[in-house]
DNA sequence: ACTGAAGTGGGACGATCGTCCCAGTCGCAT
DNA sequence: ATGCGACTGGGACGATCGTCCCACTTCAGT
């Protein structure tokens, strides 16, 4: 094995940790199997990190300031706010499709937070982390329209994202395209009447 | 310890797992941790099941079987169909603040299905379920209000399910009661419009 | 070339997991 | 009452987990 400073070999483990939850689910994401994905040794793993909680709390941490506008449409089309927004969660439903196993992981991940007191605010963050980027389109996209939000855009973000979460993991279920994108019809329809025109 | 029947065992074992599955998560939810809550030995275990999964599979299955109408309303209230809807929301939103690792644990059981390609249909037949009350809600709404839904029942149901869904995992992290209420609001507006009068 | 720190490898530890075995005990049909 | 099948208890098995230890190798600074 090539000498790698020990910062780099976190990173990787990182990136190891989280093809493997995404393929196997966090329950499979063991040391070895960890460690075996970023074709290391043990002793490796447990050099860069102090402990397995302290790799998937930085998994967790890390992938989520990641997330960027990747799922964020960087040109916003539609004739309306309405059709801005469903054009947006459309956009978010083949990003979906493209990967649902990572989307699937985001949420392992969110319910494995949930389950420790200490590792909540994590769990937290990672809302607050959506919430600010969902915000943001929002906002663009009523710049855009020529409409303001009638609720603090905040509010109107956190329920775009009990939106995506629901299409999320109703599609994950049931893979029903049909449905997720009645889901993202009706959820662009009720987003767009908490705004009015400027 | 007294001696019981196996098949009254294996109900037994099955309430234990599922307040264990609730209070510590199913990663917790190990032979010992449900025999010790049923307060029962290990042999009792694989005397009533042949393994773990044996027993998490009829969790999954009847505790999805006996979510009964417990969620949904039995008196429907309000003067139109999106009142009634929102009502129904917020009382399943009350059913989520009282028993919230319920709830959670029903989450976890999906996604915990949704790992192995042999246990994948069992998530999708308590998605089935959901949707199979969602509509019978939404034919006696639609019925007491004097409209009838555009598009088939199931779908709406399936919509429903997704936005009840995301309330649910929203509300699970931030424990905002504003949001909630703002996303049940919202989901009954995009439901309402998909019923005309008739 | 020498040295000390950084990084590596493999094997081992104790804990805990699911499962199994088996001697023992209870209750019911006869 | 007695025999037999249903049920119980406790201890044990091998596998796998997270973590640790220690001898070893490589590299940077001198």
């Amino acid at each position: 094995m090539a000498r790698i400073p020990a910062s780099e070999r976190r990173a990787a483990l990182v990136q190891a940790a989280l093809r493997v939850v995404s393929q196997r689910g966090i329950a499979q994401a063991t040391t070895r199997a960890i460690v075996a994905e970023a074709g290391m040794s043990l002793a490796s793993f447990h050099y860069a990190f102090d402990s397995r909680d302290e790799l998937i709390d930085e998994l967790i941490t890390t992938v989520v300031a990641r997330e960027q506008e990747a799922v964020l449409p960087d040109d916003l089309q539609g004739h309306d706010i309405r059709d801005m927004l469903e054009a947006g969660l459309l956009r978010y439903f083949d990003h979906l499709r493209g990967d649902p196993e990572h989307e699937q992981a985001m949420l392992e991940l969110t319910q494995y937070a949930l389950r420790s007191p200490e590792r909540h605010p994590l769990a937290i963050a990672q809302y607050d982390r959506y919430t600010e980027l969902g915000a943001r389109s929002l906002s663009a996209a009523a710049e855009l329209a020529g409409v303001s939000w009638t609720t603090p855009v905040e509010q109107v973000a956190r329920v775009l994202i009990a939106f995506t979460d629901g299409l999320t993991l109703t599609w994950l279920v049931t893979r029903d395209d049909d449905v997720a994108r009645s889901v993202a019809h009706a959820a662009a329809d009720a987003l767009s009447r908490m705004a009015e025109p400027r």
